[in-house]
DNA sequence: CACACCTATGAACGCTCGTTCATACTTTCA
DNA sequence: TGAAAGTATGAACGAGCGTTCATAGGTGTG
């Protein structure tokens, strides 16, 4: 059972929540921010840190957590001279979570040719 | 596709998710892909009726359900001399209703300088 | 105050991707 | 079989985006 629209579907759903859904997925759409954004689905880090898991540089680093926050995905708070970065909240937590479980999920039923179920 | 890893809780999500991931949500990183998308979860529709509904080109719809259909997000079944297109399976759907579902409740607490929680 | 540390920012480059234009393919009908 | 309808495909152009390089801003330390 998915939250969401219970009951009652969509018919055209909203333009504008169209242009939103599309902006705010693009987060995922990149394995740079994906990675950043699951490793801090286990708890804060700082930058540094951040930098030592994932193989990026520290200016691409922060300039994919300066994406993230204008999504309002992850907010950072300073410790010291060191920025610790976090998840929102459990919402984005369970987002993560669920575009993980639907990849690993999906019917991998790739077609190439239309109009056919396969080939 | 392997899920080299095994299959157990996501301390730090597979390397190997982290592409998988960002290559899915891709397709709902567009807002023409999104907006095809939605337009199918209320049901099948030809090529030629997802061109009315949405208001793309011909071709461009053609160029954005081959995407999709190479993600195994929709299937294209033929009728007759036009192609019926649908969403592959109710996984898409689920899929769908929850990133419209996350954004729309969204805690919009964008922040522009790391460090603060609101400025 | 000067310096090292940590993070952020701006510019530039390369590449990906979505769109358009033109055309080919498939199916139906006369 | 020839023509029209419906859809797909390839090339090309332009825009957006992620990375790197260089540098600035802020913070603690001696």
């Amino acid at each position: 059972m998915g939250h969401g629209t219970d009951g009652m579907i969509p018919t055209v759903a909203s333009e504008p929540a169209v242009d939103a859904v599309a902006r705010t997925m693009h987060a995922l759409a990149t394995p740079s921010r994906v990675h950043l954004l699951l490793r801090l689905r286990t708890g804060p880090r700082t930058v540094g840190e951040l930098v030592d898991d994932v193989g990026m540089e520290q200016s691409a680093v922060s300039h994919q957590l300066r994406v993230l926050r204008h999504l309002g995905l992850v907010v950072g708070d300073r410790d010291g001279r060191q920025i610790r970065y976090r998840l929102h909240d459990d919402h984005v937590a369970q987002l993560l979570d669920e575009a993980v479980f639907h990849v690993e999920h999906l019917t991998s039923g790739l077609t190439d040719t239309p109009g056919l179920t396969d080939a």
